[in-house]
RNA sequence: GCCCCCAUAGCUCAACGGACAGAGCGAUUCCCUUCUAAGGAAUAGAUAUCAGUUCAAUUCUGAUUGGGGGUACCA
């Protein structure tokens, strides 16, 4: 990348007036009227060398060997050094991008690293709502976006089939609804069985606090299917397995899939030997009862591993899931776990004794992306208690029959628009912000959304066409001069693997989000203002190489969010 | 009580310690006989409060206020 070669004849520099830096900062300033790269390193040294920051940075000038690439450097006020990437050089990068070719460097953790990014990870018998498709939306653009820098990436979700929450969902439909009800809603779509389960979920909830009876049926239900045993297991597995079967469409309609499922079951055995085993090596101790682990010795919380009748809880289980997911794909660089920040507290203390049970295996290599909720605007927190859910499938259902009545344009596309839309209006956020989910704006098709960037892919496709092939050759445009809205362009255009980079390192697709929606805004400008066809060779080959350029960084940014273009719109 | 996170324009969000804090939506006003107007241009509008560190603070530190989350047998 530019950007090291720039850092380097820095360093040459600077040991020519004997200062050696192991790091120098290059930014790309905020505005353009402060060049492409600026460097704050002579404010850095002022203070070192006792020298104002403005005679260091004419000495580091002076002795800067020019290169092509570098067009003009200046130096401003307090010691800032800016530089200007000669047209020459940006045109060059240009024939080599618009070949759709991408050199993404490769990420931090260095290429070929293997990472695990857990996500989605829904429980059943609930509705996947709008948290979920942020979850997933996070997860499965941050897998793209390792892959992209090189890093060899599993994903995995792990989906609770069993706890509490479960078993008041089949005591409802045990105790209350008739087997004849029972045969009808067998007979119903997949969603309104799943919406069957909802509401049977939260009447079993209101009836866990409202009744003393109830509640130990409840917890009787709930140790049946621990136990993998009793007259309620088949309704279990059943309702399971409509749970799973929803699942699986949805994944499917927001382009994700999964090396590795894990079922919650899978984990309540063998979590209970690892916590026993814990115990003998005393790093978790009795307590009134249940298992737990002191954390007053690492400052952490004192949270249960198996509860007083014998159950694991959530981290009991927790430990299994490690061993497997540190096992089965052979040794982990690293393993992500994409979940809301209400388990801070679980899972620094589950790591902690995984630690404490191996050390090699675990130590710094699990890592709790907390990413933050999805709030609604005017109700506040969702909960299935008060039924203000928010569905992920009928929001997406809701922005493409929206599409559909706006637009003439086939079921197909309006499908991708839709997703594109829902989807981008989560990952256009930071992930560690709170989102307050506004109906209207998450099924926007203007600014900064998914549509508009996928209607700005099809402007440049529609123009490359009546262009034709034969049009858009990868000529030597050196020494021509750029208009203001084409360098602008061009100027971004090449950020582009800088940018994928930083995202990775960061675990922020909204970079990417936002780098694109730049991109978009300055093509459009840059299209309203210059024809691009209708102009004289070689200006329009140029015009021809930006907007085949941009059409391919929009693309292939869009694949890193999940997010698929259309031709037509 | 204790711990963690957050506070930027009317609303929703950006901004590696840097140079006049950027967008979108909404408001007002322009631009389609033209390569797709799901577009473009223009105007108005913001760093919660008080100290401190720094050449430079929305960004770091400490208080204050206001939100959110967690804090042993739920997941």
């Amino acid at each position: 990348m530019i950007k090291d070669k720039l850092a380097d004849h820095l360093k040459t520099s600077l040991k020519k007036i004997d200062v050696t830096e192991k790091e120098i900062n290059l930014d790309h300033p905020q505005n353009p009227r402060f060049g492409d790269f600026t460097t704050n390193i002579s404010l850095r040294l002022g203070k070192k060398l006792g020298k104002k920051p403005l005679e260091i940075a004419n000495q580091i000038v002076s002795h800067f060997t020019k290169n092509q690439a570098i067009e003009k450097v200046e130096i401003v006020k307090p010691g800032f050094i800016n530089f200007w990437l000669s047209d020459k050089y940006l045109t060059s990068i240009l024939t080599n991008s618009a070949i759709s070719k991408f050199d993404f460097p490769s990420h931090h953790l260095g290429s070929n690293k293997k990472i695990m990014i857990e996500f989605a990870h829904p429980n059943t018998h609930k509705l996947f709502h709008i948290g979920h498709l942020r979850n997933i939306s996070i997860g499965e653009s941050l897998v793209r976006i390792f892959e992209a820098v090189e890093n060899k990436v599993i994903r995995s979700n792990y989906q609770g089939e069993v706890g509490l929450h479960i078993a008041k969902c089949l005591w409802y439909i045990k105790y209350k609804i008739s087997e004849k009800e029972l045969t009808e809603i067998r007979k119903k779509s997949l969603q309104e069985r799943m919406s069957f389960l909802g509401k049977a979920y939260a009447k079993g909830q209101v009836a866990y606090d409202e009744d003393e009876k109830a509640k130990k049926e409840i917890i009787e239900i709930n140790g049946m299917i621990y136990k993998q045993s009793g007259d309620v297991l088949r309704l279990w597995k059943e309702t399971v397995k409509w749970s799973f079967d929803y699942f699986a469409e949805i994944y499917k309609r927001v382009y994700s899939k999964f090396d590795r499922l894990y079922p919650e079951s899978e984990f309540a055995r063998r979590g209970v030997e690892i916590a026993n085993l814990a115990e003998k090596k005393g790093i978790l101790k009795r307590s009134q009862g249940a298992l737990v682990f002191d954390g007053k010795l690492y400052g952490l919380d004192t949270r249960v591993f198996i509860n007083s009748l014998g159950y694991p809880t959530y981290e009991g289980k927790e430990l299994a899931l490690a061993e497997k997911e540190f096992s089965e794909f052979g040794e982990l660089d690293k393993c992500i776990h994409v979940v809301t920040p209400e388990q801070t507290s679980f899972f620094k203390v589950t790591f902690k004794v995984e630690e404490l049970l191996d050390e090699k295996k675990y130590k710094n290599k699990q890592y709790h992306l907390a990413y933050e909720w999805v709030k609604l605007k005017k109700l506040g927190k969702m909960s299935s208690r008060m039924g203000n859910i928010v569905a992920a499938d009928w929001l997406i259902d809701q922005a493409k029959e929206k599409i559909l009545k706006k637009f003439n344009c086939g079921t197909d596309t309006a499908e991708k628009i839709a997703i594109a839309a829902v989807k981008y209006s989560f990952l256009k956020n930071g992930v560690f912000s709170q989102i307050a989910f506004d109906f209207d704006e998450s099924i926007s098709l203007e600014g900064n959304s998914g549509p508009y960037l996928q209607y700005t892919y099809v402007r440049c496709g529609s123009v490359l066409k009546k262009a034709g092939q034969a049009d858009v050759r990868l000529t030597n445009a050196g020494g021509l001069q750029l208009e203001r809205e084409e360098r602008d362009l061009l100027r971004i255009l090449v950020n582009f693997s800088e940018v994928v980079q930083e995202s990775a390192k960061k675990l922020s697709p909204n970079l990417v989000a936002n780098y694109l929606f730049d991109v978009a805004q300055t093509f459009n400008l840059f299209y309203q203002k210059h024809k691009i066809l209708d102009v004289k060779e070689p200006i329009k080959n140029i015009r021809l190489l930006l907007t085949k350029a941009t059409a391919e960084v929009i693309k292939e940014g869009l694949y890193l969010l999940g997010i698929k273009t259309v031709e037509k719109m």
